[in-house]
DNA sequence: TGTACATCAGTGAACGCGCGTTCACTGATGTAC
DNA sequence: TGTACATCAGTGAACGCGCGTTCACTGATGTAC
């Protein structure tokens, strides 16, 4: 025997997740269907049924997926040392890297933040806020903000979060990796442009 | 008689645009059907064709009277006197305004834009992108970004869209009008961070 | 090691349903004379 | 004004199709003895 009962349905569930997320690539969770996903893995439509409880359920498993992908991405960026200096180009590097490498991830994301089934939405929209929050903490470590109110620091971090998800997007509909460069400059700059006006936040007036 | 025959079919193409309009509004254009928008507007399902092609046809005309409010919106936006120190607080207001006069409208854009099928979503992002370059030609105008590159006025452009387009989305989904204030008040502390910046902008180093 | 039984991933037929689209139609409104 | 004809928004039957879900099943893998 080369594989066990289990590694057989591991690898089945793995196809499931593969073609789901592959699959409402072209339209949303909210047009993918059980038998599309069945046929493309190579199943009869009913044994989907020893996977998951729905296309929904499946929908949840790939946010958890897509996230893990994205906190794979934080952990890098934050790995880096946090200096003024080289700060904005390194976190806009490794996003367009993740972004490239886990393409699907993102672009799920994405797409299904916005128009996924309500709980999708939801999941999504309270990891993101997470996501916010934990980038709060790190900025509030950064010279220059040690006065800042806690509100003023989430202020800032969804700024900073918002076009960052707003560059993954433009990332993601890039037509060839070639379509990056503007887009990746343009996050940099947008970058640099907030931390300026960071920086300068509460020394006016 | 009381109505003419133009007149009659003008009430019907009505009641197609907002029965569309609010059946997508809890998924997507994409999971709309022909047959739920006749339902809702009480004709049967082949009288459809007599005033759209296709819901994808029915979808872009939404796209122009969506865009038909938020170019409304820009309008109003542009009409106060162009001094720093209500500009935020003007636009900002004028944005919540608008978004709760033509919600769906709003929500169609944010939603679809997204997800919605390929020629819709390409048709939404020419029209804020129009909206970026009317912005960037608009902080032209403004003290202090004189000595501006095009390309510069563009970045902060498309980064102020972005953070007003994340606004709208989430007064769309704020549950009460009570739920509104925060979100207000955070996009004003970032309309003057970037202000900040910008005005910081080419005056460093 | 060999046998008897249990588990369970995947099968295949069947169901009722909503879908988009076709077609020939109806009958009120509009127009030409 | 009255009549004969044209237009055309909306009707209703019918079609083939993909959908989710039910159910009883098969047969290879796993386990207990």
């Amino acid at each position: 025997m080369t594989e066990t009962r289990v590694e057989r349905k591991e690898r089945t569930r793995r196809a499931i997740l593969d073609a789901g997320l592959a699959l409402c690539e072209d339209s949303s969770l909210i047009a993918l269907s059980l038998r599309q996903v069945a046929k493309e893995v190579g199943i009869v439509p009913t044994a989907f049924y020893r996977h998951f409880e729905s296309i929904e359920s499946l929908g949840l498993a790939l946010v958890d997926e897509s996230f893990v992908s994205l906190r794979a991405m934080l952990r890098d960026i934050r790995q880096g040392a946090p200096s003024y200096a080289d700060i904005v180009d390194r976190s806009v590097d490794i996003l367009a890297q993740h972004v490239r490498q886990e393409r699907a991830h993102f672009a799920f994301i994405g797409r299904e933040r916005g128009a996924g089934p309500p709980q999708v939405r939801d999941a999504i929209h309270h990891e993101i806020d997470l996501c916010e929050h934990e980038l709060a903490t790190d900025l509030a470590l950064l010279p220059g903000t040690e006065s800042w109110s806690a509100e003023d620091l989430r202020v800032l971090s969804n700024l900073i979060v918002t076009a960052m998800v707003a560059t993954a997007e433009r990332l993601i509909s890039a037509p060839q990796p070639a379509a990056e460069k503007p887009i990746t400059e343009t996050a940099r700059t947008q970058l640099r442009m907030v931390l300026v006006g960071a920086l300068n936040w509460r020394s006016r007036t």
